[in-house]
DNA sequence: TATAGACCTAGGTGTAACACCTAGGTCAAG
DNA sequence: CTTGACCTAGGTGTTACACCTAGGTCTATA
């Protein structure tokens, strides 16, 4: 197989592909004649894990630490549920994050709706963006709070 | 001010303020003797502008935007209020991949709990990953739906 | 006054995982 | 023989900084 058949076979693009051959996770035939490159059904395997590796969340890096090991014929499973383990923690992390920033700018978006447009003075780039400025944003809370 | 003291003054680092100031966001006084950047206020309110800003989900190219019409004492409220739904839907969106990920990826934890390690072999790099591979978790799916 | 320690500069590199582009070679069909 | 679809290697762009380097500056102290 080709790049570019390969890519469909597994529902990727070519440089997809393309990108994880020359980074070494998947290692294709190279054609004497043209250097095209060619995958068998062993490296089609490879990408097929590597995709689902990814959509679990891993990084490329923890797919290369996981070949080290199975190409030497150790199984992964260990070191696949620690890195679950970690990228579970992570996401977990920023997913928080996320949610607090999400529900902030919906915050902004609710309360401008009930707040002029003004130009720029001395004292103020744009009000709508200092009503939310770490200072005011403290003042409002320990207004809520009071 | 020089770069620490405004950094420390704002709660941020000096490199984010050199990174401001070298993308052009901040524009410095340059010492004639030493070549020190030297902020005043209005850098300062600049600062805290891009900082607030940047904390509700605005790009730097945003911010840049926002100053183009500023700077020319034109009032920013309007493109504001247009950045602030485009984030928003880009943010809600990713929220969701992200959850969605979480999930599997949870899934994929609580799974594996019942699962052996196992030795990798020529149909299977980690069975782990293979049962969440597409296919495999179509037909989880449509066993599920059964 | 010499020096150490804290600060500053400009400029470069690294991060993640590809997407996209370029210039040029290859292949199959009509 | 040409056209269109495919391939190659290699380079750039994306985001917002963090970190590093080599070298200059400032200040307090011994």
């Amino acid at each position: 197989m080709k790049v570019s058949s390969l890519a469909k076979a597994l529902n990727t693009t070519p440089d997809t592909v393309r990108h994880y051959t020359k980074i070494g996770l998947l290692k294709p035939i190279k054609g004497l004649e043209n250097g095209y490159k060619f995958y068998n059904s062993a490296q089609q395997q490879r990408l097929a894990f590597i995709l689902t590796a990814r959509h679990l969340g891993f990084t490329i890096k923890d797919i290369t630490e996981i070949f080290n090991e199975t190409d030497k014929n150790n199984p992964a499973c260990p070191i696949v549920r620690d890195i679950i383990e970690k990228r579970l923690v992570e996401i977990e992390q920023k997913f928080q994050q996320m949610q607090t920033m999400m529900t902030l700018m919906q915050q902004a978006r609710e309360q401008w709706r009930n707040m002029p447009d003004r130009a720029p003075d001395s004292h103020s780039i744009c009000h709508l963006i200092d009503a939310f400025s770490q200072t005011q944003t403290s003042l409002l809370t320990t207004k809520i709070k009071e």
